[in-house]
DNA sequence: ACTTATAATGCAACTCAATTGCATTTAAAG
DNA sequence: CTTTAAATGCAATTGAGTTGCATTATAAGT
């Protein structure tokens, strides 16, 4: 599924992902303002889902947000993201969650969002 | 905190509560798009969540879901919602969910979705 | 029941994230 | 190189949610 090309675009939104977990679109949007226009964001984003290599979800405020998946752990294995209420930085949270079963609903996607305060803002 | 009037606009959404458990905005303002404006109903909303009669979070799309508060489980706590991938139709999961705990962050607030498909919709 | 203060509503305009169409550019395969 | 499909830029649009302000309705006080 690596139907990417490597663009400039594709390797500078990529590199942000060594420095921070998970990414709102809006700060990457503002991070590259300079350098590519919006819409290219939203779509090398996209694009990035679709192969694998990022995963999303909405966080608290609806915002969409982007993370690098685990190559270890299964990308589609559940795991909660957590937010600082403080800073504002958002991170993947590495445990394994067990997703509830029911009687009543056949679950197969669950999203786990966290909200608090960080190690950072905390000292 | 009971600092609601009772007019006919809350008095219908509340209404709508009663056969839905959890009810996206938007659902509420096409429901009632001839009987009441737009920002009536996002209003009427927000004074039903400071009442503590409703709570709301943010679905997997990023629209803006309200339920009704259980009377006996305390609003406060953490409870997962879950949507019907085919039908649409969302509503609490009376299940208490153990936020985990980290070391790294301290958790003050958690949202749980899950999507996956309801009872109807699989008979 | 009537008056009054204040909460609630309607309406229009606005914000902001996200999407779309289309012309142009660029990466990478041959 | 040349080709062509993928990627990008730009402008316009959508859609959820918000805000300001004038008007209306609720409920408390007389």
């Amino acid at each position: 599924m690596d139907i990417i090309k490597k663009t400039k675009s594709v390797k500078k939104i990529l590199n942000a992902f060594n420095k921070t977990d998970a990414i709102s679109i809006i700060e990457l949007v503002d991070k590259f303002k300079k350098e590519m226009n919006k819409t290219t964001v939203y779509r090398v984003l996209e694009r990035l889902e679709k192969s694998n290599i990022l995963h999303s979800f909405i966080d608290q405020k609806g915002l969409k947000r982007y993370a690098k998946n685990n190559k270890n752990t299964s990308s589609t294995k559940s795991h909660p993201h957590f937010m600082c209420e403080d800073c504002g930085e958002s991170s993947c949270v590495e445990i394994d969650i067990k997703i509830p079963s029911t009687p009543q609903y056949i679950i197969k996607n669950s999203e786990y969002l966290l909200t608090g305060q960080c190690k950072k803002c905390l000292a």
